[in-house]
DNA sequence: CTGAAAGCGCTTACAG
DNA sequence: CTGAAAGCGCTTACAG
C-alpha cells in the first residue's frame, strides 16, 4: 500500500489567488496599485490595469468584501425581516425586494420571525452585528415596536412594510382598515345584514366595524371569530360556527384568502352554496383566489408597489445620513376589491 | 429665523457605543480585556466580566461581525441560491433552510437566479465576495454546472439541492426520474394508453419514457408538450391541444402542480370531466393540490427532508476542511404518489 | 489577571 | 505613475 497519495489532477487545474497580496506578488506591483487597478482607477495606466486584471482573472480573484466593508463602513447588504415566507404575499414581497436590491448591487439577508417578538429582537441584533446597511421589516406585531427605537437613535435606515400610520418610523403599507371597510361595505350594499368576520383583530376588525357603524348596522360580537390562525385549515374548522348562529351569517369576510378558501371548502362539502347561501370575501388576492371554484373575491395586496417604494425609500435613507431621518415618511396604499363569484351579486330576497 | 437648531430630545435618550474601544474607555479596561469579557472568557474574573457586560448592555453594544469575520475567517453566513422563491416548493425549501440555519447561528443570504445561468454565475461571485461560509444551491440548469468547478478547487463547501446523481458535487435531491416513472406507471396500471406529458424535458421526461417502454407502450412524440412555463396559465393554455389529438389523450402528467391545476381549470370550463375524461397527476404535491376540486394527485416533494439533509451535509463540509471534500455525497430521495381524485380509479371501459 | 502588539484583507490619504 | 503607512474593529498569541 502506498502511503504517499498524489494530489488529484483537478486540484491543480485552477490556480487560486484569494488576496490582493497574491496578485501583487505575481505582477510585481504593490497591493496598493493592484487595488486601484482592479477598481479601474484612472490613476493607473490602462496597460498596467489590463495586465493586472488579466492576472486577477486567471486566478479567478474575487475581492474580500468583509475587508472592504471594514474600511468602507458599508456592507452592501440589506437585512429583511419577515414573519413568514410561506405566506403568499410575503413570498411575493421577498421576491420583489430581492430583485430590486440585486439590481442596486445589494445582497439580501433574510430572517424570519414566525410572529415572535423575541425572534424579531434577536433578528435585529443579528442584522446590526452583520452591519447591514439598512433594514426592511414586516413587524411581528403592529402595536409593539419599541425595540426598534434603539435603531432610530443610531439613525439606522429602517423601513417598515406594515403597520399603522401612527408608528414613529418610515412605513410603506397597505391600508388594511380601508380594505376591510371596502369589503364590508360592498357586502352591505349587496343586501347582507349578517356579515361574519374571521380575523385576529387589529386594523381589519376596525375597518369592518366602521363600515357596519356607517351603515347603521349593529356590531354583533357573535359574528366576530378569531380562527386561531390564517391558514386553510383554520378557515375550514371555523366555518361550521357560521351556521350555528341564529340567524346564520349570510356573508363572511376573512383576514386572508386561505381562511376564505378553507371556509368555502367546508361549505362545499356540506353542499352549502357559495355565494347563494354564503357570500365570501378574502384578503390579499393571492394567485389561488383567481382559480378557485368559485373564484374568490378579495381585497388586493400590491406587493410589487410596496416592495418598490420601500426599497426606494430605504435607499434614500441610506444615502442621506441624517437629514431624512428626522422626518419619517409614511405611504399607505389604498387596496381595491377584486370581485369574483364568491361574493355574489345583489341578494334576490332581501333579508328583513 | 434661528440658524441654530437644537438636537431633538430623543437623539440623546440612548447612549450608543459601537466599538469595543468605547466601552474600554468607559470601563477603564483595555480593548483586549473587554473583548475577552464580552465573550465570557474564564480568564477575566466574574466581577469584571459583569461590570463590563453591564456597561455594554447600557450602551446596547453589538459586536461588529465584519471585523470579527476578518480575523476569524468565517462570517457565520450561508449563501442560498434559488431559481425562484415564488414557486411553492422553493418557498418551502427557503423557509426550512432559514430556520435550520438560524438555529445553528448562521444567517442566510438569499439570491434568486430566475433560471438564468448568467445570474447564477454572478450570484456565485457575489457570495464568494461576501465570504459566505458555504452555499446551498438549486441550480438553474441541471446539466450545466461547470461554473461550480472553481468552487470545488478552493474546497468551498457547496451542496446542490437538485440535479442528477452524476453531478460531481454534493447533492441532496428528489428523484424526479423515479417520480415521473411512478406517476406514469400508475396511469398505465389504471388502463391508460394515451398519456400526455407537460414538461420541459430532463429527468421527468426520462422517467415518463422509461415507464412507457417498460410497459411496452409506444412513445408518441405528439403526446409530449413543452408548455413554455411551469405556471397555472401555461397549463390552461396547453390543455386544448390534448383534445385535438387523434385519439385524444386520456391522461396527463405535468411537471408542476400549477400546470395541472391550469389544465384542469380549462377542462372544467369546457365541461370536460376530471378524472373521467382526463386523469391528471401533477408534481410537487403543493398545498393547493389538497384543496383543489377535484383533489389533485401529485408526486410528493419532501422539502423538509431535503432542507434538513442539505444543511446537515453543509455543516459537515464546513467543519471538515478538506477530508470530506474528496468524496462527494449524493442523497437521492424517492418520491411517493399522493393519490387524490384527479387521477381516478381503474377505467371502466378499457380502451383498445 | 491584564495590556501592548500584530494581523485579518482591504482602502485612503500622503509622499515621492 | 507607484509605493509605504495608517487604519477600519476586532481576536489571538505573547508578555508581564
Amino acid at each position: 500500500m502506498n502511503a504517499y497519495v498524489l494530489e488529484p489532477f483537478w486540484l491543480r487545474v485552477f490556480e487560486v489567488a484569494s488576496r490582493l497580496k497574491d496578485i501583487a506578488k505575481e505582477t510585481g506591483y504593490s497591493i496598493n496599485t493592484v487595488s486601484l487597478a482592479l477598481r479601474g482607477s484612472e490613476r493607473v495606466p490602462e496597460a498596467t490595469r489590463n495586465k493586472i486584471s488579466s492576472v486577477a482573472k486567471k486566478f479567478h480573484y474575487v475581492p474580500n468584501n468583509v475587508a472592504r466593508s471594514l474600511v468602507s463602513q458599508q456592507t452592501m447588504t440589506i437585512g429583511v425581516i419577515l414573519t413568514d415566507i410561506t405566506s403568499p404575499i410575503l413570498t411575493a414581497v421577498a421576491h420583489y425586494i430581492e430583485r430590486l436590491l440585486a439590481q442596486l448591487g445589494y445582497a439580501m439577508v433574510l430572517i424570519t420571525t414566525d410572529k415572535s417578538l423575541e425572534h424579531e429582537k434577536r433578528a435585529l441584533d443579528v442584522l446590526r452585528a452583520q452591519q447591514v446597511d439598512g433594514m426592511l421589516v414586516f413587524p411581528a406585531n403592529h402595536a409593539n415596536l419599541s425595540h426598534f427605537e434603539a435603531l432610530k437613535e443610531t439613525a439606522y435606515p429602517l423601513v417598515l412594510l406594515a403597520g399603522r400610520r401612527t408608528a414613529p418610523f418610515d412605513l410603506i403599507a397597505m391600508d388594511d382598515t380601508l380594505g376591510a371597510y371596502k369589503a364590508t361595505r360592498h357586502l352591505i350594499e349587496l343586501g347582507h345584514k349578517r356579515i361574519a368576520l374571521f380575523s385576529g383583530g387589529g386594523e381589519k376588525l376596525e375597518g369592518y366595524q366602521q363600515a357596519l357603524r356607517d351603515h347603521d348596522l349593529e356590531i354583533d360580537q357573535s359574528l366576530i371569530f378569531e380562527p386561531g390562525g390564517i391558514d386553510y385549515e383554520h378557515g375550514y374548522k371555523a366555518a361550521p360556527a357560521l351556521f350555528r348562529l341564529e340567524p346564520p351569517a349570510t356573508a363572511l369576510l376573512t383576514a386572508t384568502d386561505y381562511l376564505a378558501l378553507g371556509a368555502i371548502a367546508w361549505c362545499k362539502a356540506q353542499s352549502i352554496k357559495i355565494p347563494e347561501q354564503l357570500a365570501v370575501i378574502g384578503f390579499d388576492d393571492i394567485e389561488a383566489a383567481k382559480y378557485s371554484d368559485p373564484g374568490l373575491s378579495s381585497v388586493t395586496y400590491d406587493a410589487a408597489r410596496i416592495s418598490k417604494r420601500a426599497v426606494h425609500r430605504l435607499m434614500e435613507l441610506i444615502s442621506q445620513p441624517s437629514a431624512a431621518q428626522k422626518q419619517t415618511e409614511k405611504t399607505i396604499i389604498e387596496p381595491d376589491l377584486a370581485l369574483r363569484e364568491s361574493s355574489g351579486k345583489h341578494l334576490k330576497v332581501s333579508v328583513s
